[in-house]
DNA sequence: GTGGCTCTGACACGCTTCTGGTAATGTTGA
DNA sequence: TCAACATTACCAGAAGCGTGTCAGAGCCAC
């Protein structure tokens, strides 16, 4: 069969070993196994294991931030409030601003609207 | 305009003042200023910094966490990057020449088999 | 059948994150 | 004017992450 062992995949991906096992327990690569429990690397897994690795270096990320996000595709409710109170947000990109509207003057409408709804909710 | 103070607004919403500062620093609840640079914190700070606590503690998240959904909206090519090494989910490691390896990966793949031979023999 | 690999689990170390505290300095309001 | 609050910038300790390493047990190829 056309597969690596775990320290063989190691010395290809340039992880280590010890990392493979970190990352499979992330939940990010995980590989069969074969009968006896031994993890088999695929070419399928070399590859994840190569563009995770250009994945985190080009964007600064960790391992942990990877598994959120993957926490993020498993847990759609979790996905889903995230949206919900980041809508709720006067950040800058946030969608639905005027495009015409200053900084300043678009977070002083942001206010209002959020005092008023409160102001209308509290009564 | 009924502002408060940053220990007023960490007594009403159950955050510590210190704790305010902190979450302004990654980004999730900026408050505004007052002239001599004081945080002045409106009912919409106030909202947020509450559904801040609850989405907390209902997801067991982190400040970090939150932190990391934010910039994933800040970044929209990380995003983009993200959702491409997810999608790119290797389906079964299927043995021999796999069908859904692109040529390219399997002839990588070629090139790690042998190089891992030739370190086995060479150890 | 033996040396060398693999497995899981655990300990350890350095680094970062989270959270509190303190210090030096500026602001506010009675 | 003065007490009480705010600011930033540090230090500190607990908790967690990334990574190596070791131990005991099992598997494999020569």
């Amino acid at each position: 069969m056309a597969t690596l062992t775990i320290h063989e995949a190691a010395q290809t991906t340039g992880w280590s070993a010890r990392m493979l096992r970190y990352i499979e327990q992330l939940g990010l690569v995980e590989s069969p196994r074969s009968a006896a429990g031994y993890r088999l690397y695929g070419p399928a897994q070399l590859q994840r294991l190569r563009t995770l690795r250009e994945l985190l270096d080009s964007h600064g990320l960790e391992l942990g931030d990877v598994g959120f996000a993957l926490r993020l595709r498993r847990e759609p409710g979790l996905a889903e409030a995230l949206d919900e109170w980041f809508e709720a947000v006067p950040t800058r990109a946030a969608s639905g601003a005027p495009a015409d509207v200053p900084d300043a003057d678009w977070l002083a409408f942001e206010q209002d609207k959020h005092q008023s709804l409160l102001n209308r909710s509290t009564a």
